[in-house]
Formats: structure tokens, sequence, C-alpha cells
DNA sequence: CAACCCATGTAATGGGTTACATGATTAC
DNA sequence: GTAATCATGTAACCCATTACATGGGTTG
């Protein structure tokens, strides 16, 4: 038995799940899974139909008040690869990008105040990430899962908003046109040393 | 003026960091940027060719103990793009990918035992970043930035690690066998209620 | 009757990784 | 001498996003 792609295993997941049309998997995963494993629709619908065609899902027309949609249920194969899946130990794939930490990885040569301005700015991003998400709070439903992945993302930003509070404060401390990474050398020492 | 891809700014950023030649950069961005921002070589390379090309940056051959390798400077032109990227106010890219947390989202049907042991392997991970990034320590030099950058990415598993820990506390009070979802209806209610 | 949501798809494009390819130098 | 590191690059492939395309139903 073959692995299966990453989006296979969201279709097979959002299936066993309750969102069973590939309108209400497009829903979910920009408003539920966007903030931790990004799914484009440009995946959602060819998956359902290479799925359809491999056997681990089957298709079946509904009218749903007048408009018609194809609402999708696992095989026993699907089943079967959906649990793999939930239980295996495989290393599981974890990747951040950054581009506010990047941008600080290359502030060595920029002063206090100007490396101070980048980092209200990634605050900010941080504070509407939370806000974002606390919109979608009642979108969860009842999904204790939902909920459960929507307070990581919560705690993760707050955690991030913390640090930069934290390191903004020992800046502050600093002239404001010295060179960032003079400043930084000396703010590291107390913390790490 | 045209905005310049992401992994342009890398390389204008590494050589203004010095790291001037592309094998320079290569070793940075795999130990030091890419637990935030993945750039491979694939990129670099060609992207060294473009900005030489576009006149941002110069290379000069340079004979390096027998070995010969090209050294790289910023024009001006580079440096002001530079500048500008750094101090710029535009949304930075951010996201994150994690199938552990993917898969969280999918448990809902997963006994107690079967969830405790997926955040076992998810703390796993994280304890393995770790310590992976404690032994880039060393290596990251007397670059002020370097060490923050890192210390984000320490303090960030640490958080994620203390996250699980408190999760797994609450689900060692239910009955392994619970069915996941009811488990975690409890717990949320306690954790956000 | 216009705007928006439900619903499904495709094609072009862009971004990035991996594997491959080459060769010199240095350390054991 | 052989393995690792220094050093530079290319091509094939995979993955994912964006934009486009279509059309019925609902709400103000």
């Amino acid at each position: 038995m073959t692995e299966l792609s990453k989006p296979a295993y969201v279709v097979l997941g959002m299936i066993a799940t309750g969102r069973r049309s590939g309108y209400a998997m497009s829903r979910t995963a920009k408003e539920a899974t966007r903030h931790f494993w990004a799914t484009s629709d440009g995946q959602i619908y060819p998956q359902l139909k290479a799925l359809s065609d491999a056997g681990y899902i089957t298709g079946e027309r509904e009218a749903q008040g007048g408009r018609e949609r194809v609402v999708y249920s696992l095989t026993d194969q699907g089943r079967a690869a959906l649990d793999d899946w939930l239980n295996s130990g495989e290393r599981a794939h974890y990747e951040l990008r950054d581009e506010g930490l990047l941008r600080l990885f290359f502030a060595e040569e920029l002063s206090v105040e100007q490396l101070r301005a980048q980092i209200e700015i990634m605050r900010r991003r941080h504070r509407r990430a939370i806000e974002h998400l606390e919109d979608l709070r009642p979108r969860a439903g009842g999904h204790a899962c939902a909920h459960l992945t929507l307070q990581y993302g919560l705690d993760l930003h707050a955690f991030s908003i913390d640090w930069y509070d934290r390191l903004d404060a020992e800046l502050a401390e600093r002239p404001p046109d010295e060179r960032a990474g003079e400043a930084l050398e000396a703010i590291n020492a107390l913390v790490i040393g």
C-alpha cells in the first residue's frame, strides 16, 4: 500500500469528521486548519476525484434544497488509510516560515530604533492573528478538536507577543541610535549567560 | 523599482552580514535560518546570477588558499533594496505547517490512549528540535542576531512542549478508552470557559 | 436586482526541493 | 588513500496558489 499525499489525508480526515462535500472541506480548510496547515481548492477537488478513482472514498449526488452537491463517504480502504496515518509514529512534517524573523536575522546593522519599529510590526501581526482566530471561535461548533487546535494557535501567538514584549523592554533601555548588533550582544549575554 | 523575491532578499541579507560566497550562504541557510525560513541551494546559486545581472550585487573571483571562489558585494542599488525591505512595514509572510496539529484536528474518533500516544510523538519532535538548535548554538559565532533568532526557536519549541504537557496532564485524568472528542470537550470547557 | 453564498472544477504559473554533476582541497 | 568539507551549479519534478470559469440559490 503506497503512501498517500498530505492533501489526501486532509480529505480523508475531513470526511471522517463530518465535512463530507468538497465545499464543506474547502470552508473548514480556510476557517479551521489554515493557520497550521494550508489547503487550497486546487488541491481538494482534484484529490476527491483521485481518491474516488483509487477506491478510498465514494461520492453520491445529493439534492440539497434544489442545489445539487456530491457527498462523500470513506470506504473500508479509506478508513484504514486514515487510521494508519492518524496513529503512525512517522515523522510529521513541521515547518515555520516567518519573514519577520528573517528580517531580524539580518538586522545587525540597523539602529535600535529601526529594530524596535520592526518588532512593533511583528507584534501587531501576531495581535491581528489572535483577533482573526478569536473571530473563528464561534464557527468551531461542537468540534472539540477544532477548539483545541484553535486554542493552540491563540496561545502560540500570545507566546510570540510576550517574547517580543520582553525583547523590546530590554531594547528600550539602550540608546536609540546604537547599532542593533551591539545592543543585542549585551542583551543576549543577559538572557543566555 | 520592482519587488524582489524572497530568496533575493535572503541573498542580499547574507552578503550584508558577511556571508559573501554562495557556499557560505548555503551553510548559514542550513544552520541558522532553516528553522524559520528554509532556503535551498537550488535557489541561492541561480539567485546570485540573477542579482548580478540586475546590478544588485557584484561578484569577484578570489583565491581562497588555492581553491577559487566567488565573493559578492552589494552595489548601492542592492544596499538600497535590502534597506527598503528591512524597514518596510509591508505584511511579512508568516506560515506554519504542522502535520501533528493536523492529526490532532482529525483525532475526534480516536481513543484517549491513542491521542496521548500522538501527543507524546509531538513532544518528542519538539524535544529533538531543541537538541538540534542547542547543537547549533556554538556555530552562531559573534552574530548577535543569529543568537536572537536561535533563542526564539528554542523558546518556541519549549512553549509547545509545555503546552502539550499541560494537555496531556488533563487527558491522564480521563479513562484511556474514552472517545478523544468527549474527553477534549470536557477539558476545553475548563480551559476556555 | 444586485450582491453574496453555495458548489464544483481547471489551467497557468510560481516556488521550492531533490537529485545529479563536477572537481579541488584538507584532515585522518 | 579515502572520507569529509569546500565550492558551484543545473534539471527534473513536485507541490501549491491564483485566477479563471460556471451556474443555481438566497438575502436585503
